[in-house]
DNA sequence: GATCGCGCTTGACGTGGGTCAAGGCGGCAA
DNA sequence: TTGCCGCCTTGACCCACGTCAAGCGCGATC
């Protein structure tokens, strides 16, 4: 109930029968036909509660999925424990892409409040990508894209302080958010502080010192999970010209 | 001419004409008439000397590159002037995925010894791979595996230690070279301490006093860039179970 | 409304690795 | 041979972040 916020938006119109997926993450020139063709293959939504599950680690890769509504984290863990979050995924984004390499999903994903995907069973997109050429196209695509955001994490990490990586982190949250329709300066962050921590490579008292610093330069709002951008402009000096923080997915 | 031990591994025969592409990183289950169809669209290799660009970023796609001899790193820049090594690459390893998503190249690839790659013109490739179902299997698996092997990095990077780090970092290289019929516990490297330090996300006087301090405690022999896994065993021990360094690529 | 507990903040302190600086070593040129 | 230069090593010092610990605030529960 902390989560007033929803991330359905307004401006996105959900005109087809089951799913968000083609308004939002295959945005392709695709005749009627083919169109029905991809609405036989995208399985019904499946509803997934807080904390849940969506796939895990080891489990045999089947599907990618697409975030309908919701918002999840994608984690992976080493045999001794140690787990980092390699992502944060809200509407209109693909997770499960590395379980293709090895049949076998690499991570675990998780929901970090009440959400909704769309099921792509694998096999059937790889068929159909091959009478689809610009469906094919697209997922290349979307696959290099998840390259290129997995090499601007590293450079985060490799590179940058713990300001300038939290900076870079509100900023593309901010500019994700603003893409899909909602208020950029002006947010409720999904995940804890030590969820943010095991992106960044810091700390939970890192991220918490962190927050409350860029407050008191007065850059941004914290209360809670409650953000407000008050000089954007600022963040983004901290982070240039690191990573493009606000033009690359992250 | 510091360069005495050359990758061109007398176990793997270059038997098709003018690339060991498919031996190496398109081990198809291909008929003899595909075969054909993917000599035609491999472009004759091309050579290149050391500190040669292969492509830089910002440059527009066009193809994909794999390593047929040498020894290559590619590094992303920040605007602001900050580099990382994000990846070395050896014989049978693609370049330019990362490319795929803007046409355009993300990240500058550099020839660390004298080297030689095949050109996969992409578009062409794209073409081909909706003939051949394996071959368009096998680019989503070329894929998916980068993406993993980021996802390893940002492991790495988050959670480890520099020792940590360097074992990892001298096991991969181990494993990758023994996989192509090299001495897995001995072997020369390629790159500088600085160029190790920007990939592990250290400074090169953490890389040279870790490797000291590796090799007081018995573990490697260190004599400049010829390095000797003296007993790798311990160096797994120290990276269990972070990213199982020794299976995945990275 | 009282209690509990989790997630967050903040302080004090420790340390791993960054920074700065001084050589060492081997390769290369003349 | 000599000297130069790039790369590496090593030491001394410092600081950003991790660690440990105390306490707060808000929501959940009854």
């Amino acid at each position: 109930m902390a989560d007033t916020i929803h991330f359905s938006p307004a401006s996105l119109k959900v005109s087809c029968s089951n799913c968000s997926l083609r308004e939002l993450c295959l945005p392709l020139g695709l005749n009627p036909d083919e169109m029905a063709q991809l609405d036989a293959v995208i399985r019904q939504s499946r509803k997934l509660k807080r904390g849940d599950h969506l796939f895990r680690s080891g489990e045999s890769f089947k599907s990618l999925f697409a975030v309908r509504t919701g918002f999840f984290k994608t984690t992976v863990a080493s045999q001794d424990g140690r787990e980092q979050v390699t992502g944060f995924h809200m509407s209109g984004e693909l997770m499960g892409l590395d379980g293709i390499s090895a049949n076998l999903h690499g991570c675990d994903a998780i929901a970090l409040e009440d959400s909704e995907v769309c099921e792509l069973p694998f096999t059937r997109m790889e068929e159909l990508s091959r009478d689809i050429p610009s469906l094919q196209r697209h997922f290349y695509r979307l696959m290099s894209r998840e390259i290129v955001r997995d090499q601007n994490v590293m450079l985060l990490l490799g590179n940058m302080k713990a300001e300038e990586r939290i900076a870079a982190f509100l900023l593309n949250l901010s500019q994700r958010l603003a893409s899909r329709g909602f208020a950029a300066n002006d947010f409720i962050l999904r995940m804890s502080r030590e969820e943010i921590g095991s992106f960044l490579g810091l700390k939970l008292e890192t991220v918490s010192r962190t927050l409350s610093k860029l407050q008191q330069q007065g850059w941004i709002k914290v209360d809670h999970k409650h953000i407000q951008l008050v000089q954007p402009g600022e963040l983004k000096a901290l982070v240039t010209g690191c990573a493009n923080a606000n033009t690359n997915p992250m």
